[in-house]
DNA sequence: CGCGTCACG
DNA sequence: ACGTACGTGACGCGT
């Protein structure tokens, strides 16, 4: 029996291009949604083994649905530029695969595919059908399956009867019925007005078709429902009808013109190349019959290794010259991932065309090889440039010229994924192959450490890798106008950082102690007490049985569930206090034993053999721009409860009679809202030095000054926050615990008062869906591929995250800045304080007392003037002898 | 290894 | 009707 492939040409386009970075090549044509069809089509190819293909497209504006219905697709934003002008190089693309491609005028892809599919099956053909709209998936049923795109393009789900009725407990058939009632925005199909999914499959588990429905409208439940059915009566009909695939187009193919032939592997080789995917190339293999000469050169050209030296000293001399380059790719390998606490193995150098790869002994013995590393002039390019440094510092070895990290690039050019693997680079710019870390070590219990020429090979394969991403990314860089980001702060910072994290922070080891012995006795008091008002012991930490306890056995009632069960989280126990006083010692114990495991036990377990905290801080994590800290985290230290507070007691100096500084933003992204929304009463309040919160407690409530409570003052606070946030009534209402009424009018006064602010919350949303994506003050990018969702909670995310990224993302602009003059100047000027830590909109530094007074106006005045806003920065400085004293 | 929870800005 | 506040990392539990 034979297979046939149906594919929804313009859903998958759709999917591929807002799935992928918009990156073009080098004759500035855009491809990713040529690319991600591609990998699509490889990925069906080879999995589902078709004899049949097509793949079918909308043809004109106007199908015979509009007929009935003049506003089909009316909302319908229009196919972006980038989007439309890769269709023709789609066609091209199938072209080269022999695979037909259809569109008819009058009708959509959906149609064609419908009526495709049932000829196909009358044919005795097993169908799929590939897309990415549900709406397909009325077709299924015992020989028609259907492949929905889940995640990107090539992840996907498969849909035949059980799938569907797992997932929505309806027969493929009625698919239909419940777009009639609940409608769809995307299509404008307008179905019943108020009814949703949820109301929708109520109503079709009580009657099985919208005609039944409406025939039966008195029998169905709520006052409500019942009027809205009867009003939209026709209404419904037309949404059905309108949603119902045609499975009669007259096609002027037959099955047999589907059939494929055999891959013209030169053929799509050469298309390849001419829209430059090179990694795909490899993948053609698979189709080959290995006797294709052409693409098994590139192939092997790609991944094989012939040159790789490993040095030794008898090659001293020879490869003299090989170090006198500039440019050179580098990559350093430790026996671990944490550089604070592993050892260097060896290093692996490429020109391209020559691999070096020097075990850490010879290099370390090998002068010509110390000179080079320490000559800035001689440039090198790495991936990870904190780690590469630190691993080098750590041997004691200098180093100079590192002036190119394809880590930070990757990341500054698409910041959403976080802490990519060189293999995922070199992919994304198509610039050759390279196994994931996962597939060369493995993984889990099963990670091993190469070696021998295994090892060799795979280091010289990552330099070179390394070196051939390089151009590509500088470009890249170059073209989204990120390279003074990228050279003048990023590059920079990672050396500020390299410095701060393998100086450390050091630990008051006994007060960690005697807090740790203090924290423990109150969790045991704890624990007895909770164990004799519940009768009986229990684990108190596993949410299952302190919801069985709480919920089962004390009969208190159930505020949230999660997933999984009860929420016992802490906002659901507040509510519960007044009623049970175990509720209370809960919550209490939750606390402590957060500090205890997390900050006690947690923290011991990182203190170095020199009595120091070498905390990491990663540079390509988050989205925002922001730095992360992990191993341990130090920045999320207790500081909001005394009792967590007094953790921040055992972070000292690191010599006798030196201070703790602490420099902290005033209300940094409040400030940068000011700048950017323009908003000219927002600015008057900062530069007029007005206490915000209360500010806009006045403005909100429309009061006097000494009129403003402190309510009055705490939701004005937490107005402010949900604004920073990309408010919702929904998030505020939560926030504050009122009802979302109120929360939504409390928004509509602040947007009365701040009207410059609402107008950046609506062109910054309308910017994301016209570019793409949103930038920070310096630049930064974030893609918002989801601001063209249907979806309505992955849109809202998508508008919150265009509203929010721009202001946490310029503040951490401001600070990285702040941080990179901070260490100049302190150089410069010859101090021996030294920064430490950064907390987001907080420096910690550590001082001789005999430079307190410079330190601080120095701190000040960098971090004041980091960046030039339209209302004044201001920072807070204060000391002590330990982080907790530096308040 | 995913989930719930909670620490921070 | 939809279903979230934005950005992180670490811990303990239980599958």
């Amino acid at each position: 029996m034979g297979k046939l492939v149906l594919i929804d040409g313009n859903s998958i386009a759709y999917r591929a291009f807002f799935a992928l970075p918009l990156l073009t090549n080098s004759s500035g044509i855009y491809t990713n949604a040529v690319y991600g069809f591609t990998m699509m089509l490889l990925k069906v190819l080879e999995e589902e083994k078709p004899t049949h293909m097509l793949v079918a497209f909308d043809a004109g504006k106007t199908t015979f649905r509009h007929q009935d219905y003049q506003e089909y697709k009316g909302t319908r934003q229009k196919t972006p530029g980038e989007l439309a002008e890769q269709i023709p190089l789609v066609r091209e693309m199938l072209d080269a695969f022999g695979i037909r491609h259809y569109a008819i005028e009058n009708y959509e892809a959906d149609d064609i595919i419908g009526t495709l599919a049932r000829a196909g099956s009358g044919k005795d053909l097993e169908v799929l059908i590939v897309s990415g709209d549900k709406d397909l998936l009325q077709l299924v049923n015992e020989q028609v399956n259907v492949l929905l795109t889940r995640k990107g393009v090539t992840e996907t789900e498969r849909y035949d009867r059980k799938a569907v009725a797992d997932r929505y407990g309806l027969t493929p058939q009625q698919i239909i019925d419940l777009k009639g009632l609940m409608g769809d925005a995307s299509d404008n199909i307008p179905g019943i007005p108020g009814v949703g999914e949820k109301t929708a499959l109520k109503l079709l588990k009580q009657f099985p078709t919208v005609e039944e429905i409406v025939d039966h409208v008195s029998e169905l439940p709520g006052k409500k429902l019942r009027e809205k059915v009867e009003t939209y009566r026709d209404q419904a009909l037309l949404s059905k009808k309108l949603a119902t695939i045609y499975t009669e187009v007259p096609l002027d193919l037959q099955l047999e013109d589907l059939l494929l032939a055999e891959l013209d592997v030169n053929r799509i080789a050469d298309f390849f190349r001419k829209v430059e995917f090179k990694t795909l190339l490899d993948r053609l293999k698979k189709f080959s019959g290995a006797d294709e000469e052409e693409t098994k050169t590139v192939c092997e050209e790609q991944d094989a290794i012939e040159s790789v030296t490993v040095f030794g000293e008898e090659a001293r001399d020879e490869w003299e010259p090989f170090l006198k380059q500039s440019g050179l790719a580098l990559f350093v390998e430790m026996t671990g991932e944490n550089p604070h606490h592993s050892d260097v193995i060896g290093l692996a150098l490429s020109d391209g065309e020559k691999q070096l790869y020097i075990p850490i002994e010879e290099a370390m013995d090998w002068q010509a090889f110390r000179e080079y590393l320490a000559d800035g002039e001689r440039h090198k390019v790495v991936y990870d440039v904190k780690k590469t440094s630190l691993a080098l510092k750590r041997k004691e070895l200098d180093v100079a010229g590192l002036s190119f990290d394809v880590l930070l690039a990757a990341y500054l050019l698409d910041p959403s994924e976080s802490q990519m693997e060189l293999n995922e680079i070199v992919k994304r710019a198509e610039a050759g192959y390279l196994p994931s870390d996962e597939e060369v070590y493995g993984k889990g219990a099963k990670r091993r450490q190469l070696q021998g020429e295994e090892l060799e090979k795979h280091l010289a394969r990552k330099a070179r890798a390394i070196y051939q991403v390089y151009p590509v990314l500088d470009r890249q860089l170059q073209e989204a106008g990120l390279d003074a980001l990228m050279f003048d702060l990023e590059m920079p910072l990672a050396a500020v950082l390299a410095n701060m994290e393998r100086h450390g922070v050091l630990v008051n080891r006994e007060r960690l102690d005697e807090l740790g012995v203090e924290l423990k006795r109150s969790m045991d008091l704890l624990q007895e007490e909770i164990y004799e008002l519940a009768g009986v012991p229990f684990n108190i930490n596993s949410p299952k049985q302190l919801g069985e306890i709480l919920f089962d056995k004390l009969g208190l009632p159930v505020i949230k569930k999660t997933k999984t069960g009860y929420s016992t989280s802490a906002d659901v126990l507040e509510k519960l206090a007044p009623q049970h006083e175990i509720v209370e010692k809960i919550l209490h114990y939750r606390q402590v034993g957060k500090l205890y495991s997390t900050y006690i036990e947690g923290l011991k377990k990182e203190i170095g053999s020199d009595g120091k905290i070498h905390t990491q801080f990663n540079q390509t994590v988050t989205a925002t721009g922001r730095l992360s800290s992990t191993e341990p985290n130090l920045q999320n230290i207790p500081i909001r409860m005394e009792e967590g507070r007094r953790i921040r007691q055992i972070f000292i100096p690191s010599e006798p009679g030196w201070y703790m500084l602490s420099a902290d933003y005033s209300q940094i992204e409040l400030r940068v809202l000011a700048h950017i929304s323009g908003d000219a009463n927002l600015q008057k309040a900062f530069k007029e030095g007005k206490d915000i919160h209360t500010q806009t407690a006045m403005d909100v409530f429309g009061v006097a000054e000494d009129e403003v409570t402190s309510l009055m003052r705490r939701q004005a606070k937490a107005v402010n926050f949900g604004i920073l946030y990309g408010i919702s009534g929904y998030g505020l209402a939560q926030g504050l615990d009122i009802p979302q009424k109120e929360a939504r009018e409390f928004i509509e006064r602040y947007f009365e008062t701040y009207p410059g602010v609402k107008k950046y919350m609506d062109s910054i949303i309308a910017q994301a869906k016209q570019e793409g994506y949103v930038t920070t003050l310096s630049g930064r990018r974030r893609y918002l591929p989801k601001i063209h969702s249907r979806n309505f909670g992955e849109r809202s995310f998508a508008e919150r995250t265009a509203m929010n990224t721009p202001i946490q993302g310029t503040a951490a602009d401001i600070i990285k800045i702040a941080m990179v003059r901070l260490d100049r100047q302190i150089r410069e000027r010859g101090l021996k304080g030294r920064m430490l830590l950064q907390v987001h909109d907080e420096l910690i530094l550590e001082v001789p007392e005999s430079e307190l007074p410079a330190m601080q106006e120095l701190v000040r005045d960098v971090m004041e003037h980091a960046l030039e806003l339209s209302v004044p920065l201001v920072v807070d400085v204060n000391c002590g002898k330990n982080w907790y004293e530096a308040k």
